[in-house]
DNA sequence: CCGAACATGTAAGCCGTTACATGATTTA
DNA sequence: TAAATCATGTAACGGCTTACATGTTCGG
């Protein structure tokens, strides 16, 4: 369970509002952890029960804009949770799921899903390596913007792999049926 | 929503019994999806009144084993999905959070817990490169050889990814701070 | 001042996990 | 035959997604 303590780590580096963070997570964290802004705003609501942030503005109501703050609590939560040690979740692809089933039933069309799915994570891979340039080309970056950038090395990494397998897994598609 | 066509592949491959089902899934399918017996139950019942799957043993009820064998309009319900187009789902994975989260509060001490992460995915990548001399090693293999091989190729890919992620993170992690 | 876009919120449903329960089978 | 293990099943809960609803702000 990951995402409250993403949304710490995103107010500590700019405090915002519900709808601000739902778009930030498009960028930056989102690259590894995605939510919807009804997630968020649940979230939000037990972090501030919780007493680990606190809201900015008043307590209108709907529609109107409520900026939160990480409350030292908060910090010291996420400090906590960052010296946690979990194991790694395993992995769950459903392009795996369904070349087995290949070998089962096939041939389908897979093949040409496959194409398409090279051709989005090309464009994923695009999209990292441009942010890379933007945002990670100073001569002497700090600890945590090498850390940042190593995140977004994990993207770049990933996206390449999976183009790369797309290649393998058209090529035996391709291969001479038996 | 791979679960019930994973089943499906799976008792196509050798129709089978919920803990049978259960206990492969540790291998093969497993790599890329894995289950709970519960689920799989929960999910044998649902195919079943699909009328996707039927039963093989009676109806005995709670203790006795019993086998499920897929129906024709099981297999074509695979052959369908196989051929549907999904687009690969965004990646979670909470060491990112963690790392980024790190970069804001840190320094902790991640990096010993990176090092057991890296231990423990070049135990997997071990794991894989064994089973793939024992099971994949036929010099003339059939296309459902290739694609079943290929699936495994992707688990050996992600594990040496990350290997070398940890092998990076460790460099920045222990990099002179600022 | 009206409509569109924005910001927040409610509700329902499914997948997946955890804890627990019960009947059958094996083994000492 | 008693205990351990296997096989199946029930129940509850949390995270995540989807659809929908309500209020606010902004642009013409």
């Amino acid at each position: 369970m990951s995402l409250p303590h993403a949304l710490l780590t995103a107010l500590l580096e700019h405090p915002c509002s519900g709808s601000e963070l739902a778009s930030r997570f498009d960028r930056s964290i989102g690259y590894f952890w995605q939510s919807t802004h009804q997630q968020i705003y649940r979230e939000l609501g037990r972090l501030e029960a919780a007493g680990w942030i606190e809201s900015l503005a008043p307590e209108g109501g709907r529609g109107r804009k409520r900026a939160y703050r990480v409350l030292p609590a908060g910090r010291q939560e996420l400090k906590r949770w960052v010296g946690e040690s979990n194991d790694p979740k395993p992995l769950r692809n459903e392009l795996m799921v369904r070349l087995r089933a290949e070998a089962v039933v096939g041939p389908t069309g897979i093949a040409r899903d496959i194409e398409r799915q090279m051709a989005l994570h090309l464009a994923q891979l695009a999209l990292y390596r441009e942010i890379e340039t933007r945002d990670f080309s100073r001569v002497d970056p700090t600890k945590a913007d090498a850390l940042r950038h190593l995140v977004l090395t994990a993207g770049i990494m990933t996206e390449t792999l999976w183009v790369e397998f797309c290649r393998q897994a058209l090529a035996v598609l391709a291969a001479p049926g038996d």
